[in-house]
DNA sequence: AGCTAATTAACAATCATTGTTATAATATAA
DNA sequence: TTATATTATAACAATGATTGTTAATTAGCT
């Protein structure tokens, strides 16, 4: 995501309008790794300016994908996430006891590319994802017993 | 997924009852490398037998799961996907215009643990999930600007 | 300050999936 | 083969995330 003054620019410049709603959704998302959901990103919102309304959260954000500051991903939680990292090419971790996602970076390209033209007949590549499941490390050192206390 | 007298065999074991809803269930998934949603299964199992709710669908899709017959995959069109291919480890091709999914035997582990533990700090894997969108051999055919036509 | 297009909030609607419950069907043993 | 216990089904309501609608409000410009 472009840093808030930019997306101010593009705003302005595709005739939208800056709202505080919108200012407060830009801050939530400036430099946020957490891959947060709208409900989170409307909670937080919300404790800013006091009164946004869900829609709204949802709004910005689908059009903040359309005009790729960031992206909508779905890592199969029920909810999707926004991440503001759209530069750096990277793949999630998602842990499967509290659902935390973490980025990371990795380069399929070269074996994944070799295997795959071996296996696939035709089919044109546009995006390769990558989601690694399985314990992040505070849920590793509760020990995985706590994941069936209430 | 086992054969369909094995699955009779465990669902006796396991005191469940063979009904004709549960038996035509069996009989679409198995051998099925289409992804169908559990609409488009509850669609075959009609009209092969009259009359089915889409909740017991579910359900038996559910209980098919959990007697890792099956697995229930979310590749982010919106819908669920039920797919027999159990016992072969493998990943899926994503069709951005018609929403095909096919199977991909993809080896990843080697350079993906390699270049992982060098980024990833205590992080504890259970399972890799790779999803390769693109165009399939059919929507290629039809030239993408099929995609806008309605 | 006033105009106008864009935005918001409130509310209803949608879609996939799950919960509830009264009725029906299966398995099994008399 | 019929009775009985138990499980499954269908019908329907409910849920949760997301989107549609619209009347009222506000930002940006004059
Ligand atoms: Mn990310
Ligand atoms: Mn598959
Ligand atoms: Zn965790
Ligand atoms: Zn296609």
């Amino acid at each position: 995501m472009n840093s808030i003054s930019n997306l101010v620019d593009i705003y302005r410049l595709t005739n939208r309008k800056i709202t505080p709603q919108r200012l407060a959704i830009f801050n939530v998302l400036d430099s946020n790794t957490d891959h947060p959901t709208a409900e989170e990103i409307y909670e937080q919102v919300k404790s800013q300016i006091g009164n946004v309304s869900l829609k709204t959260v949802y709004q910005t954000l689908n059009e903040l994908e359309s005009l790729n500051q960031i992206q909508i991903i779905d890592v199969g939680t029920g909810t999707s996430r926004y991440d503001p990292n759209v530069n750096q090419l990277h793949h999630h971790l998602v842990c499967q006891n509290c659902s935390k996602v973490k980025d990371i970076e990795l380069d399929i390209s070269g074996e994944m590319l070799k295997a795959f033209s071996q296996n696939s007949g035709e089919f044109k590549i546009d995006r390769v994802e990558v989601v690694i499941r399985g314990l992040c490390e505070v849920c590793l050192g509760k020990g995985s017993s706590k994941q069936s206390e209430l």
